[in-house]
DNA sequence: TCGTGTTGGTTAGAAGCTATAACTTCGCGT
DNA sequence: ACGCGAAGTTATAGCTTCTAACCAACACGA
């Protein structure tokens, strides 16, 4: 899916088989979740028996991992090319929308329960930071508007942003962004809104119009 | 928790019991997730030997439902008894967010991952309505505003409301109040604020102050 | 007061899971 | 051509949920 040009064959094989091992998972999990996943019906449907799929992943939460990171490569891929094509925060936000309803529990699998004891590997969060960049690269394009508390609060908390240039007011645009698209679209992809029978798109667009002004 | 006078001595010392199992059930959930939830080390704990367990619940699912209504319920019990001692939109998000930081996983038991195939039973969904009150009565005392389009969209989808007698302005304010909670706070307790230093309790008060002029 | 039936508890065991150990077989590179 | 390492096998330990069969003890009506 990345370098087409693995080295030896010995690598092509294993990185097809790890490829179609967790192309499998990924069916698993969209069928009936994390907690589902079966790395022995796993091994079944690949055509090995049980312990061999250890060769190629060393435990279940190395597979799990694994899944986690393709999921944030996946979003930021998806973000960064529809920014790239001029998408601003309002396009974005629907092409967010997409990628969730285009897999739920992949996107639970980034921003659904948290597991207590786990922390994700530094190549993870790095990914996530690539997320947030494109993030504030579309706030900062916006038009300049005054400051408020918040603002003045994040003024002295802004290293999450690294050497990123974005003002204060840019950096409180791209976290509403953000915690106002999860806050629809996670309730939604989560069946929240079962009953009720309006749409959801409606509201992201309005949640982001006064996103615009305030 | 709820009617003291349970009847006989035996459905006593039942509910005893299964409110011993929760209880344990509660702090593996804190510690590990609920996937790392194991009936026999419960069983062992409060002093039962494995299968003993199922005369109070008839399979984990059920065990785990019953937190689930529990969870519903300990947070449609805080917001109504929060409404009904004067708290405003602003009071409740904080009220909700102390509930949420007080016990994560519990919050996540209600709006974290859904598993693909589980619908909750419908008393379940009852209490939800019950939330979903609370927050129509508090966003129905802010003063009224002007309509936009998603308020036209909701007048044709206003089933959920049931016999509440709120108008379009209110249930889009209500629906706004919750996402925009649930999208600062489940991130905030899922962790993913964890470099960045500033203080959620200020992006809500902000999130919710555009509310009101919105 | 004496059966009798429901309830709470036990141990045994089936089926499934993750994961390790020991062993064999295949194929790549020197 | 040969050797070594990678890939796969079976066996097994230890965990899980959950069912079956059995036993004890309490509650209640005759």
């Amino acid at each position: 899916m990345t370098d087409p040009a693995g080295q030896s064959p010995r690598e092509r094989y294993r990185a097809q088989v790890r490829a179609e091992i967790k192309q499998h998972a990924w069916e698993q999990i969209a069928a009936a979740g994390v907690p589902a996943l079966s790395l022995n019906a796993i091994a079944k449907q690949v055509g090995m028996s049980g312990p061999a799929l250890y060769r190629y992943f060393a435990s279940r939460d190395e597979l799990i991992t694994a899944l986690i990171r393709d999921a944030y490569r996946s979003l930021a891929d998806t973000v960064r090319e529809a920014r790239s094509s001029g998408a601003g925060l309002a396009e974005l936000a629907h092409v967010v929308r997409d990628w969730g309803r285009s897999d739920p529990q992949r996107y639970f699998l980034i921003y659904g329960t948290p597991v207590p004891g786990y922390h994700a590997p530094d190549d993870i969060t790095a990914i996530s930071f690539e997320v947030m960049t494109v993030l504030l690269d579309a706030a900062g394009a916006l038009p300049a508007v005054g400051s408020t508390p918040f603002d003045e609060h994040l003024k002295d908390h802004r290293e999450w942003a690294f050497d990123h240039p974005a003002d204060a007011a840019t950096l409180h645009r791209a976290l509403s962004f953000w915690t106002r698209l999860h806050g629809v679209l996670s309730l939604e992809l989560a069946g929240h809104f079962a009953g009720m029978k309006f749409d959801p798109a409606l509201l992201i667009d309005e949640e982001l119009e006064s996103l615009r002004q305030s």
